[in-house]
DNA sequence: CGTAAACTAGAACCATGTTCTAGTTTAAAC
DNA sequence: GTTTAAACTAGAACATGGTTCTAGTTTACG
């Protein structure tokens, strides 16, 4: 008699177009600015559907969040899995960036936009921990590059920001409409100055420039 | 007859009790989550007083960025103006920044989170304004080193983000709570990888390393 | 069919930002 | 000092929009 739960048919797509509605009016009027009632229109549907399919507002952030934060590590795990050097992973992770928020460029927003506004501790926890999830999985690839000596010893906690810092701060930029160089343009750039800044110290050089004086 | 702003002695000291109690609202409950209510009853005032000061919550949230983003602002200038060489102000913007993040950290938490927040499409293009005129001024302090080959040339709008985005990124996830050494122990990394990443190309030794196969 | 759970609907509810009207205080003019 | 006009304060009334609730419909499966 038990029955499981969610054996309609009809019941993904109805949640997806509810998904759809509110990514789109967010691109439209904002995420603050965008109401229960506007995604509803869009949708077609109900207040009562809404919410049944979705705890609150927040639940329906949060829902497109971990959707949108999920595939796009799981693209960047893809593709770093036939990557065979070091420099091509370092490589890598900023070239997908700018190709993932090119091709999908209202997902991307709401991602970086939507960081600092889901509010409720559970919410932010769970966030959080798919966050260092996926943290750990990319610094697993590169552990060995950093044991051989093909990347620099450093912190733990600054590889990421050094590799990926610049290229999501540019992109980001690029996401609110202050500049007008697509990310795809200035990749290769970017590109350089990660893979600059955590490459091993090379011994078949004089490496003397490489120290200063602070 | 005609009376100039502001006559009142007692206006100023209202007004910042307001600003304070919001900054300690928006730090103990998040930005979004506080409300109106909490901040006239922290700073001990009527709605009606609350609304006279500020049009709005928005316009309260307005004048607290804009007098937090204009201190930063102008003590990085400050700073800037007393360094002689590209490195040095280099390295001065990434320090700078640590020490003003750990030495104000409620108001730096809420520059990074209310980037976002902010709504209105006139308050947005004050904000931009100013962001556009500092990060002009800052740019005219670096025009001379980098025509002088001291500094790689680059396209104007990724200078920022290679110097100041990863201590950024890095700022910001310790300000969130998610890193546990504060930047300002860490801000030698920063500055070597940011003025790695924008020196100019040495001439006293054999640069083909700089080069790769893409 | 019959049934139980999934789903839909929208009215009622409630929290919170904003406006409004009515007063009080301040400082300058006379 | 008294007057006066604007700055300021107060809080009730209002408007908007998120959430809950009750009632009904659809779906899948025995």
């Amino acid at each position: 008699m038990r029955r499981r739960a969610s054996t309609y048919a009809a019941t993904p797509a109805r949640r997806q177009e509810i998904l759809d509605a509110a990514l789109a009016c967010f691109t439209e009027h904002g995420i603050e600015a965008t109401t229960i009632g506007q995604i509803r229109a869009v949708a077609g549907c109900s207040i009562g559907s809404l919410y049944h399919h979705f705890k609150s507002k927040e639940g329906l952030w949060r829902a497109l969040f971990i959707e949108g934060i999920s595939a796009l590590n799981a693209d960047l795990l893809g593709q770093l899995e036939i990557c065979r050097t070091a420099e091509e992973g370092v490589r890598t992770v900023v070239n997908q960036y700018c190709e993932w928020v090119s091709a999908r460029p209202d997902l991307a927003r709401f991602l970086v936009h939507s960081r600092d506004i889901i509010v409720s501790p559970e919410a932010k926890q769970e966030l959080r921990r798919i966050h260092r999830e996926h943290l750990r999985q990319v610094f697993v690839w590169f552990v060995p590059y950093v044991q051989s000596g093909d990347m620099k010893q450093l912190p733990a906690d600054t590889y990421v920001p050094i590799i990926s810092g610049p290229i999501q701060d540019y992109a980001g930029q690029w996401l609110s409409g202050q500049l007008t160089t697509p990310p795809s343009d200035v990749k290769d750039i970017f590109a350089d100055a990660a893979w600059n800044g955590v490459q091993g110290v090379e011994e078949r050089h004089d490496d003397d420039r490489n120290r200063r004086a602070s």
